[in-house]
DNA sequence: CTGAAAGCGCTTACAG
DNA sequence: CTGAAAGCGCTTACAG
């Protein structure tokens, strides 16, 4: 237990004021001269007074902190990027404001809510960030009951009382799409998120209509959870048909990756004559061979902004919903013509 | 903000009692008849009192949070999968103990000693993880020097007064030298982490004396910061050279995957040109191609059972220090006798 | 410009 | 077994 620390009291007496004073000037609130400030502040420095945090968040009935909760399979959030770089966006953000996060991190949907509630039921922060929407977000209407600030990720699909910060992923998985077409592949697969998470079926639709736009059946689509092993198995599935892709479009990273593994230790050569694209720009990504072609987003910012737009939802301004630049499809060498120039797949080795 | 809640005293004088039973009954002290006690705890539900934390914590001097400060470049972050399974084991220990975690990540070492000394000015923790630990970690001495409870990841070099939680990673590296020595490699290389780390160059050292109990000089070690691209920087500096390795045993995975994502860049085939071996044993590395050999780690049960020392210690117990089960390695594809026999290696397309 | 006092919502000796 | 009161360390009307 650290040691005695001086309280407000302390630097009242040895500055000759009242304790309420003390708590004016540090707050820089008017009423204080100048020099009876002078006098307290330097008091304080003497003493090496720190207010007490605590005291002040039982006055004031503020935590000064943000809550984040992220519901995942311990499977899933080791090779996924994106958490870690969302964390040090909002830390960005908090850590100059003297604000703090607390985390919670929870196995499946049901521990999620129940994280919520007690983080607010203790007050243990002021709002929080509803990242990884799904259709019908419980989230949404429990924190409008909890009557907790939040800021959603992306726009939820229900009416929602909070500021969205979104960044469009459409854009990027259109870019991958057409991408591959002009590269002259006409069987391009999808291996897509959960249909129940928001940005698992917007990045399957966005596929969806730019192979329509490009004039191409869009059906060979495999639905995974996200997983690496899921990108692994989605790709045996697809390769084993008979309208076997040229081109496959994941939804995430770890799945590109793990997916384009499968398909060299089937004896494919990539990109010659299977080409992958990923989502979420991981270091990692850009480091294997061939190096992944993917979708870049900017947690970091994603992160930041969000940060900013809750603390100021906090103070009571109404924020509004902010539109982040959209993600950008980086190709790098995973993608090529198909073998065949008519796009039809040529595959040996199987 | 949240409506209006019920207080102490609102159950206090629903259940006609005073503030300081309710409290007595509510925290299972003793001297509250069993009637009153249910009177009690009945009127605490039906009011939906949630007593406050914030007041709660104000009266024991206490956070009920524990601290988690990251120190990491944001580029290293994100394919780093060390962290996000270690809180993840964090919390599996602190979500049923009531306790939170504040999670605090910055970049660089100068900004871990500011967050760490504004944690507990601030007083939003009880007590803190020490990880990534260093040589003469200054962090030892600031945490007892704040007076703040503490654990550490693996034993400082310097006399630390904190528990340490320790999983020996060097029978990892050793077995996976003894491993390729075993398939005929005799010029194996080591990419390090930085020697400023402790475990980077206890890993180092590992390797070292391996190569020495095999009669092999450990003379090809490149130093690096653990970035991916680090790993195919010193995979290429290593490859350039005349007295070349046929295998390189990575310090961590991102860096090994990368690494052989440069290799068959350049023309290698990995394993039978070149063998390669990681540390931490990522989700990512099962499913690249071949898969990597890697060294694994049981980061969730460190978080676990650092979670639940620093608890205890924070209780008041003295812990003392505990030894987890050490790192395994885990042989898959990325390993292969060398080409030729004599464990010279064979190089073609370079 | 400044002081004295009440209040935030708990816990904890101290009396009975 | 129970009550009344002080205390944790701040903030904030309310008076002057």
């Amino acid at each position: 237990m650290p040691a005695e620390r001086p309280t407000i009291a302390d630097v009242a007496q040895r500055a000759g004021v009242s304790k309420g004073l003390v708590s004016f000037a540090l707050n820089d609130k008017p009423g204080v001269s100048p020099q009876t400030r002078d006098r307290i502040l330097e008091a304080a420095r003497d003493l090496g007074w720190q207010p007490s945090l605590r005291a002040r968040a039982l006055s004031v009935n503020r935590a000064f902190a943000l809550g984040l909760v992220i519901s995942r399979d311990p499977e899933i959030i080791t090779g996924d990027p994106f958490y870690p770089s969302f964390i040090a966006g909002v830390e960005r953000e908090l850590a100059p404001a003297g604000q703090a996060l607390v985390l919670s991190v929870v196995p499946d949907e049901e521990a999620e809510l129940a994280a919520y509630r007690k983080l607010v039921a203790d007050r243990r922060v002021d709002g929080v960030f509803i990242t990884d929407l799904r259709h019908d977000d419980a989230r949404i209407e429990l924190a409008r009951e909890l009557n907790v600030p939040a800021v959603t990720l992306g726009h939820p699909e229900t009416p929602s009382p909070f500021p969205a910060v979104s960044m469009d992923d459409r854009a990027g998985i259109e870019a991958a799409v057409d991408h591959l077409v002009g590269l002259g592949h006409r069987h391009i697969a999808h291996v897509a998120g959960p249909a129940r998470m928001l940005h698992g079926s917007r990045r399957r639709r966005a596929f969806e209509d730019a192979m329509a736009r490009a004039g191409l059946p869009a059906g060979l689509v495999v639905e995974t959870e996200f997983r690496a092993a899921d990108g692994a198995h989605a790709t045996r599935d697809l390769l084993s048909r008979p309208d076997g892709p040229t081109a496959i479009v994941f939804a995430n990273d770890p799945m590109a990756i793990a997916g384009l593994g499968y398909a060299q230790r089937s004896g494919l050569r990539v990109p010659d004559q299977l080409s992958v694209t990923g989502f979420d720009g991981s270091d990692v990504g850009e480091h294997i061979f061939p190096a992944l072609s993917t979708v870049a987003t900017d947690a970091v910012s994603w992160g930041a902004v969000a940060a900013r737009v809750l603390l100021r939802s906090i103070a009571g301004e109404e924020p509004g919903d902010t539109d982040l630049p959209p993600a950008r499809f980086v190709p790098r060498e995973s993608t090529a013509p198909p073998t065949d120039p008519t796009g039809t797949p040529t595959r040996t080795g199987r």
